[in-house]
DNA sequence: CGGTAGTCAGTTTTT
DNA sequence: CTGACTACCG
């Protein structure tokens, strides 16, 4: 196997080669992770291990079809045998196959985020409770964090009647009812794909072995991500031969806000203290300036493993930081640079991406690059698969599939036209409630059901249009299905008589959505139309990346799509306190590391060029905000502010600073901005009106100063005889002043 | 029942 | 500022 390993470093070959025994891979940004686990997995395969035996888990699609393209790469052929899928769709097939062993519907739909939140607005209306408390978004919250630790609704009902929480104990109530219905619709949520699977494996020992037995290796990618239902999963079906390798890097991990637990990766050792681990550190991404910027944020957290990344690839250009005036500048000047840059490198669009931290920043960039002509494809923003003509035909099918889909149904029922509204569906549904029944099943009971004689009939002819597809369903292609449907609605035909802009558009997404269905059917194993929507519902606008619609785009996403990718020109915008490290994340120390952490992982995506630029004033839903640049500009060792009275309120352009050349900081200018400090106040002494001090200078307020004229509050900090403001002076520069000594004159 | 004008809340991050 | 939702009128 000499040859298969020749071309890893020492680490990586010790890696690669730990075939028997818990296995723990501290894979560093950009340490060639994949190529060890890819690597590894050939190597099991070569001394005899049959690729079916070895279960390789992922987050993403993107990384399972990535790491099946390359053990295929490495054993031709064989790499379709190995069972390499994503965490959710691991609990998706195993419930399909296990289902009957375990009393559960196999036709089950996946009710995906919007399906749940219509679902748990349903739950609140019906039991009276207070809609802007319970909000469905904060109950989705609730629930799936409760799925994630195997808190079914009967337990986190004890547990909240026990606890004398007012809140826990209606949002049990809510949890009941919303698997209620979900049992009714015949659909499991996210979370129940994986607290299902685990329970399934913790109570049925026959099933436990069954897998234990078939899975004799069992590899974990990004285990610092993983939550407590997917650390038991890989737990328990590792159990019997213990050879379990996690990879993954507490510095990266960011997805705490979705249960994931960065203690599994951190306590793995204690778990098995057999284990044998691995450190992956050396680079091949980077340059040495690009990891050292990296290297001096990440260094500030606590909680983490000691570890450095290098590279051999010293120097490089120097990181560059630009301050802006406002967001419409920002943007203007990552676009100019964009071209700049290709300009004189012969680079393509698809070189360059821009992270934010919130999908709203994206806007902006967006018309920015319109405007510049640079091609380019936002990631996760509306994903395709929720545009409302998209989303209809795929409840048509989801309809089809399971008549009791409750949520498709009202979607659909009058989607084209049918003359079926408000009224007649809400007295279908209290039908369908009393009886607990779907509204499918409602429409059997017709005569039951108060409504006018034309909704009747409108009612009918819907019933007797989907009951048409139950005797095709089976003959049918999925696709023969969905062109089928088309025409039964009269979907496309309504859109064509519309005849707008809109409406065209919407054709063409619905076009789009045929061929994908296409697609799917000649590269699916499964071509069922279960597979088709189970498929759908598991895929994300990431898995988008790299492929031939984002080929030669440069790609804008949030920070944290941008995990386990890597590109030649980085660009991170709107490094401003309070948006990153966003909100309240600077008071927490957890979240800020958090907040850390996304940072080093946006800065690591860097091959060779990284940007980080800030705005002064930024607008937040139409009204300006004045923030401060991110401390982590300052971490990197970077300068904060440039400060030589060339002001941000000039509306000169972009002030460019390289830091290759040595900079005083601008504290000749005394000047110097300090980030606000977390420890001087509480969030509400910061912000907040200042009663106590008898000082009024509130944020946005005017102020006069003897020496440098006059200005507007943009920060405070600290309260009483400590009261500091940051104020922005017309001037255009800014100051750190101590109110009691500063002798400041209120203006209005 | 369906369209439109007016109100209102929302920005973390998503498999 | 926008989009999503609600309340009225045709």
């Amino acid at each position: 196997m000499e040859t298969l390993t020749a071309n890893l470093n020492e680490n990586q070959q010790q890696a690669a080669l730990h075939l028997e025994g818990p296995l723990l891979i501290f894979a560093g940004a950009g340490t060639g992770k994949t190529r060890v686990i890819t690597h590894r997995i050939a190597n099991l395969i070569s001394k005899g291990v049959h690729p079916s035996k070895i279960l390789a888990v992922t987050f993403t699609n993107k990384a399972a079809e990535e790491m099946r393209r390359r053990v295929d790469e490495l054993f031709p052929g064989r790499g379709r045998a190995v069972w390499i899928s994503t965490f959710h769709s691991f609990g998706a097939q195993f419930l399909r196959v296990e289902a009957k062993n375990i009393g559960l519907n196999p036709e089950f739909l996946i009710y995906d985020t919007s399906d749940q939140k219509k679902v748990l607005t349903d739950c609140v209306k019906e039991l009276n409770l207070d809609e802007k408390k319970f909000k469905p978004g904060r109950m989705i919250e609730v629930i799936s964090r409760a799925k994630d630790e195997l808190i079914d609704a009967d337990s986190y009902g004890i547990h909240a009647l026990t606890s004398g929480d007012y809140f826990r104990q209606i949002s049990a109530t809510i949890y009941g009812l919303y698997q209620k219905k979900l049992k009714i619709a015949g659909a499991l949520d996210f979370g129940d794909l994986l607290m299902m699977t685990v329970m399934a494996l913790r109570d049925n020992k026959t099933l436990l072995e069954k897998y234990q037995e078939r899975f004799e290796y069992v590899l974990v990618d990004e285990y610092q991500d993983t939550n407590h239902a997917q650390y038991l999963l890989t737990k328990y079906i590792s159990a019997k031969h213990k050879n379990i390798c996690v990879v993954g890097d507490d510095d990266q991990s960011i997805y705490s806000w979705r249960g994931a637990d960065i203690r599994n990766i951190l306590e793995f050792e204690r778990d098995y203290p057999s284990c044998k681990t691995v450190k992956l550190e050396k680079n091949y991404r980077s340059t040495g300036n690009i990891l050292n910027g990296a290297w001096q944020v990440i260094k500030n957290n606590q909680n983490r493993v000691n570890k450095k990344v290098w590279t051999e690839n010293l120097g490089g250009n120097p990181i560059k930081v630009w301050q802006t005036v406002s967001e419409t500048e920002e943007a203007q000047s990552i676009a100019s640079e964009i071209l700049r840059l290709q300009r004189e490198n012969d680079l393509k669009a698809s070189d360059f991406a821009v992270f934010y931290r919130t999908n709203a920043q994206s806007r902006v960039l967006e018309d920015a690059f319109r405007r510049n002509g640079i091609e380019y494809a936002v990631i996760g923003s509306m994903r395709f698969y929720e545009r409302a003509e998209v989303k209809d035909i795929l409840c048509y099918l989801r309809l089809i599939h399971n008549p009791n889909d409750n949520v498709s149904f009202k979607r659909i029922i009058n989607s084209p036209r049918r003359g079926i509204g408000k009224t007649s569906l809400e007295a279908l549904e209290r039908h369908a409630q009393g009886k607990s029944i779907s509204l499918s099943s409602a429409l059997n009971e017709l005569a039951g059901v108060e409504i006018t004689s034309g909704a009747k009939k409108a009612f009918a002819g819907f019933k007797t249009m989907m009951d048409s597809f139950i005797p095709e369903k089976a003959m049918l292609t999925v696709k023969e299905i969905a062109t089928t449907l088309l025409d039964r609605t009269g979907y496309i035909r309504e859109l064509e008589a519309e005849n707008s802009i809109e409406s065209k558009s919407k054709i063409e997404n619905i076009f789009e959505l045929i061929s994908a269905i296409d697609e799917f059917e000649r590269r699916s194993d499964d071509k069922t139309l279960a597979g088709y929507l189970t498929q759908v519902a598991l895929v994300s606008d990431l898995d988008e990346v790299g492929a031939e619609k984002t080929q030669d785009r440069a790609i804008l996403m949030t920070l944290h799509l941008a995990k386990g990718l890597e590109f030649k020109n980085v660009f991170i915008s709107g490094l401003e306190e309070g948006l990153f490290p966003i909100g309240e994340a600077a008071f927490d120390r957890d979240d800020l590391e958090e907040e850390r952490r996304l940072m080093y992982v946006g800065m690591t995506r860097a091959k060779e060029n990284l940007y980080l630029s800030w705005a002064a004033e930024r607008k937040v839903f139409g009204k300006s905000r004045w923030n401060m640049p991110s401390r982590f500009i300052e971490e990197a060792g970077l300068v904060a502010m440039p400060a030589r009275g060339t002001g941000v309120s000039r509306g000169r352009a972009a002030l460019n600073f390289d830091n290759s050349e040595p900079f005083d900081g601008g504290r000749g200018d005394g000047a110097v901005i300090k980030h606000f400090d977390p420890d001087a106040g509480s969030a509400d002494e910061a912000y907040g009106g200042d009663s106590a001090s008898g000082f009024n200078f509130a944020i946005g307020s005017r102020v006069r100063h003897d020496m440098f004229g006059s200005g507007k509050v943009i920060e405070r900090s600290g309260s009483g005889e400590n009261l500091k403001l940051v104020v922005l002076f017309d001037t255009g520069q800014w100051k750190k002043l101590v109110v009691k000594y500063a002798n400041l004159e209120q203006i209005f």
